[in-house]
DNA sequence: CCGTTCTCTTTCCAATAAGGAAAGTACTTT
DNA sequence: AAAGTACTTTCCTTATTGGAAAGAGAACGG
């Protein structure tokens, strides 16, 4: 039970947690949720999905192009071990990340 | 509601979770608990401590020298407000990082 | 006394990461 | 043709991290 450094940045954390709530968000969307710049957004993507915990759809919306996130299975798995491992963390301490 | 950077490392923050649950812990606890070698440690709790989370007290025990690190009110308050800012994080997944 | 141990602290170093700005890509709209 | 949309890449500079090794100060053993 450890911290996935790839999800672990804040930025990411953000985005993968946006995600796992959503089947699938709309760049523009995620950026202005999180609250980075283009540039920024599109490297976290890619790292996300460089680790294979998201994946990147593109298409388009009437003819405008457009990018949609999404989490992959494994991305699931990992970001759930990861709250995992932060309510063990955290749990130390007495505090609870977890219901019950 | 923002993550607090000096405790979301990693190492930093099962630190200072770690002491959020005793009043003092020794070095040495601490480093075996976390998992890293003195030179780590020894790095983190300045930072933490020029950040005004922790205090370090030195003393001996016996006649060999011992160092005790401790959250301050100020760190303690960091922590929970960082606790606070995972959850809001977390909780837009649907998962939830504290009791009820 | 000298060398070693204990308990950290500092320094050195090399790797990684991260963000902002700006340029680039590929179309579409005006 | 010029400008705009929706990102992607590159460039560059700063910050962080960890491991290894050397230091520091006191105490113990022979």
């Amino acid at each position: 039970m450890h911290l996935d450094p790839v999800i672990h940045a804040p930025v990411r954390l953000q985005i993968v947690a946006l995600l796992a709530a959503a089947d699938e968000a709309e760049f523009g969307f995620v950026r202005d949720q999180v609250g980075v710049s283009d540039s920024v957004l599109s490297k976290h993507a890619s790292a996300l999905e460089g680790a294979g915990y998201v994946e990147i759809r593109k298409g388009y919306v009437g003819k405008r192009p457009r990018t949609w996130l999404k989490l992959s299975a494994p991305g699931r798995g990992a970001y759930l071990a990861h709250v995992a491992a932060l309510q063990a963390i955290v749990a130390q301490s007495g505090l609870s990340l977890t219901p019950e």
